[in-house]
DNA sequence: CGTGGGACCTGAACGC
DNA sequence: TGCGTTCAGGTCCCAC
């Protein structure tokens, strides 16, 4: 799915195009529009939220109620001023919950880790040495560090010149700083450009992101890696399609 | 503790 | 055209 700067650059549009609106079917107002890890959250005026997951193919688009449906359209919710709501899934393992309060919220939540992009170093440093598993795995860990998911862990990892296999409590200092940065520049990119449409994800307003155009090796094998120009690979680490430079990333 | 595999679902791309 | 295979921004659960 749609990871960190996905879901940022929808909430970031939802807040000008929903925020105030009333949900009719439901009778209440949405007050703000804010983001956990990968989760999108809505906050409504009676101390209540609706929380989406969007996993691989889900798409929350905002349309006029005279649009014709969208593809894949699985929950519709009617707004004030003739617009819509919709959320869209191919794949159906998305989802969206009604969330009562705020201890509900706190408990949904509760076993993420630190947001990637505000987490402090030293808090970095110091997840990274408490495990052995490869360090891609520990990135794309929502309960060690939330928000990476496997295109933006590829992109950093390329960046920081890390083989993606390194044992986590294996990286030098100098490595693990620079995988920080790396992580930090991947998803301002990423947020900068809109996201990746790369498959199915759209931005609100139905358009494309483009960090897709500016992917570094993530879905890059065969290519020439951007700095040396060897093939980049591909291999499968913890089942997840892993893309590498054998030369920069050793 | 850690890993590997399968499950959840659907659709696009590619090989024959 | 059609069929089979592989792959896909995620997470969960179970066996070893």
């Amino acid at each position: 799915m749609p990871e960190l700067p996905e879901v940022e650059t929808i909430r970031t549009q939802l807040e000008s195009l929903i925020v105030g609106k009333e949900i009719l079917s439901m009778g209440v107002k949405i007050t703000k529009i804010g983001r956990r890890a990968k989760l999108l959250l809505i906050y409504l005026d009676n101390n209540g939220y609706l929380v989406f997951h969007l996993k691989l193919t889900g798409r929350i688009l905002v349309r006029k109620n005279s649009d014709p449906k969208d593809d894949w359209q699985r929950i519709t919710l009617p707004l004030s001023d003739d617009l819509e709501l919709r959320f869209c899934d191919a794949r159906k393992f998305g989802w969206m919950k009604f969330i009562k309060n705020k201890e509900e919220l706190d408990k949904l939540l509760e076993k993420l880790g630190p947001e990637a992009n505000s987490v402090s170093f030293e808090e970095f440093k110091k997840i990274l040495s408490t495990s052995r598993r490869p360090v891609k795995i520990v990135l794309m860990d929502q309960e060690k560090i939330s928000g990476v998911g496997n295109i933006y862990a590829n992109d950093a990892l390329w960046l920081a010149k890390i083989n993606p296999r390194t044992p986590a409590n294996q990286l030098s200092n100098q490595l693990t700083n620079q995988l920080f940065d790396a992580i930090l520049k991947v998803l301002k990119d990423g947020i900068k450009y809109g996201g990746a449409s790369d498959q199915h994800y759209l931005k609100p307003d139905g358009t494309r992101g483009e960090y897709q155009k500016h992917f570094l090796v993530y879905g890059r094998s065969g290519e020439p890696c951007l700095k040396c120009k060897i093939k980049i690979v591909r291999i499968v680490i913890g089942g997840r399609g892993t893309f590498y430079c054998p030369n920069c990333q050793k």
